[in-house]
RNA sequence: GCGCCCGUAGCUCAGCUGGAUAGAGUAUCGGCCUCCGAAGCCGAGGGUCGUGGGUUCGAAUCCCGCCGGGCGCACCA
């Protein structure tokens, strides 16, 4: 209904003559919003003070040039010019009861649109190192990067899901000696666990599937392999160190082709969890990208060569580095170290070139606020690679802080002490973790208060908004029980019998989802989304209060019956895109 | 020191591509169950939008300074 608005507005806009308003003046779009106050209509368009800024000129003036020019249509009712100049839109209520018809219509696919189709996005998100199991902190990506998704295929993108697999460099190495170390203590071999080393009871488990599965083949004595070794960190040493050392000396041991095994063992192990843990939680990939693949099949040297022929690599002092300050970098770069190894940077820039090549006409990164201070150099990388600047997004998401009992738990992948968010899902449940997490705008820090999110009480915007769809289902099954039948068609017909002002409210709340749904995906703002059913199902729970839906009159009755299925309707296509499901009894 | 995010009601937060008297929830206080689910509804009080300037018809929103909080500034991943 708004696009109908701004399409209108665009008509006598471009209708207005030249002498008036000269063509230079128009380029700011055409804005309607939706009022807050009902005195101001339904909706607000602020078209005409915008002009007469432009042109230095009598803002009402103008608005009664543009209300002339108006094209005449059904769904409005009356047009008046208010305030300053604002020209407000009063909506007919036969356009309202079109809209409730359409969305007993649509059903499940009502509020979808392709405004954004023949867009392409790939989403990359969660993406944590397979070291361990998530925690609370993945799951705000998960959830946030899932409904951040779903929001954008709902307007009509193609969306691809991505998880990449950081599946290369020296954290697996700890990842792999640690788990060799816990096998070593199954084979029998006592010695103190590295002050570095992976030490959750995860490893544990993955020691005792490297016994089941290569027995005593990959013992060798604790005394030899802890021989000479640096000093770990409690020794008075330095525990990367003693680490390295570590790992250089179990390959020695037991060869590289059997520490990646169990590189190897760790890795699925690990990321089959996760992979699970995020499919019960409701977010799925339809790829899982490794990091390692990427120097594999030579995309990485790939990339370096191509920032070296266009100019944009360098090298000084041994290494190769990516002059990424021609893009406003305080820096430049390393790509490949001194000695030869490539660094991270150098995969993350190979990862993009990929992703280009892939064809995506949309990159967008949901990645953790600490990492910010890599948006600049890969989106340096990016263009020095001859991609569009504006095809590269990053999303921030802000750190959980984890409440239980007024005290603060803290996470830590290392220690091994640290909520993981698959005990936060059971403690919970998914439909809480997946509405809290995304309850907050995603730059804002969060506190996730784990005795609201189980408490069932109105403080609970989960159970609030659940409910309101429970309370329709169990309206049309005391119905049933009173042997009366619903006639959707007959409601429609009878919409003119809404004049209570809680259903004349609850009417516009519901029309207003589409808009709701678009303008979340425009912003990346689940969020918003929560607020509206929020403001949804309060709406329901008034109307519900101050009137019998069924009721003698049965043109009345399904009449309110459609607005309470329509009302239904919504909750449950909202629910859907945030993962919340939407129980028909609680 | 430099960069990014945040500062709005007692608490947790919306509103931020400038718009009409600044909104929710919660907490506090007061009402509503012979009636479709009270996991609900209705009402009241509560604000120098961190602070000082600037831009303009209009600023919580944009710009600059300052204060406070968080995070980052590797030939680590």
């Amino acid at each position: 209904m708004k696009t109908l608005i701004e399409k209108l507005l665009t008509q006598a806009l471009a209708a207005l003559p030249e002498d008036l308003v000269p063509a230079a003046a128009r380029v700011a779009g055409v804005e309607v919003e939706n009022t807050r106050d009902p005195q101001h209509g339904d909706f607000a368009a602020n078209l005409a003070l915008r002009l007469a800024k432009a042109t230095r000129q009598n803002p009402r003036k103008l608005a009664e040039a543009l209300l002339r020019l108006l094209p005449p249509d059904p769904a409005i009712a009356k047009v008046e010019i208010a305030g300053a100049g604002f020209i407000n839109f009063f909506l007919s209520t036969g356009a309202y009861h079109a809209e409730i018809g359409k969305v007993l219509h649509d059903g499940g696919q009502y509020g979808r649109s392709l405004v954004g189709a023949g867009l392409s996005v790939q989403v990359e998100f969660v993406s944590a190192n397979p070291t361990g199991p998530l925690h609370v902190g993945h799951g705000r990506h998960a959830a946030f990067g899932a409904s951040v998704a779903n929001l954008l295929e709902a307007v009509g993108h193609r969306v691809e899901r991505e998880y990449y697999i950081n599946d290369a460099g020296r954290q697996m190495e700890i990842l792999a000696v640690s788990a060799w170390l816990r096998y070593l203590e199954i084979c029998g071999e006592r010695f103190a666990f590295p002050a570095n080393g992976y030490r959750g009871d995860y490893i544990a488990a993955i020691g005792e599937r490297l016994f089941a599965a290569e027995g005593l083949m990959l013992r060798r004595g604790a005394a030899e392999v802890f021989k000479d070794l640096p000093h770990d960190e409690p020794q008075g040493g330095d525990k990367d160190v003693h680490i390295d050392a570590l790992i250089a000396r179990a390959r020695a041991f037991i060869g590289d082709a059997a520490f990646r095994r169990v590189l190897d063992l760790a890795l699925t192990v690990i990321l089959g969890d996760i992979r699970e843990d995020l499919s019960e939680f409701g977010v799925t990939f339809d790829c899982w990208f490794s990091e390692r693949s990427l120097s594999d099949d030579g995309s990485v040297n790939r990339a370096i060569a191509a920032l070296k022929k266009s100019g944009h690599a360098y090298l000084k002092d041994g290494a190769w580095w990516f002059k990424s300050t021609d893009y406003g970098d305080e820096k430049d770069r390393v790509m490949v170290r001194e000695n030869g190894v490539k660094t991270y940077f150098a995969s993350d820039i190979a990862y993009v070139f990929n992703k280009l090549e892939r064809g995506f006409s949309h990159l967008l990164y949901i990645w953790g606020a600490d990492h910010h201070g890599y948006i600049t150099r890969l989106r340096a990388g990016l263009v020095a690679l001859g991609g569009p600047k504006d095809s590269f997004e990053v999303r921030l998401v802000q750190f959980v802080s984890l409440f239980r009992g007024g005290e603060k738990a803290q996470m830590s992948t290392r220690s091994g002490e640290f909520v993981t968010l698959r005990e936060l899902r059971k403690e919970v449940g998914n439909d809480a973790a997946r509405l809290f997490y995304v309850m907050r705008s995603n730059d804002q820090h969060l506190d996730f208060d784990m005795e609201l999110a189980t408490a069932r009480s109105n403080d609970n915007p989960v159970y609030y908004i659940q409910y309101a769809h429970a309370r329709v289902a169990s309206v049309m099954r005391q119905l049933q029980e009173r042997g009366l039948a619903h006639d959707a068609k007959h409601g429609l017909a009878c919409l003119g019998k809404l004049v209570e002002p809680q259903e004349l409210e609850l009417i516009k709340r519901v029309c207003a989802y589409p808009e709701i749904v678009k303008q979340c995906a425009a912003q990346r703002a689940p969020h918003t989304l929560v607020h509206y059913l929020r403001d949804l199902a309060n709406d329901f729970h008034a109307n519900y209060s101050a009137h019998q839906f069924i009721v003698e009159d049965s043109g009345l009755r399904d009449a309110r019956l459609d607005l309470a299925l329509a009302t239904q309707t919504v909750i449950r296509n909202g629910l859907g895109l945030l993962g919340v499901s939407a129980p028909e009894t609680m």
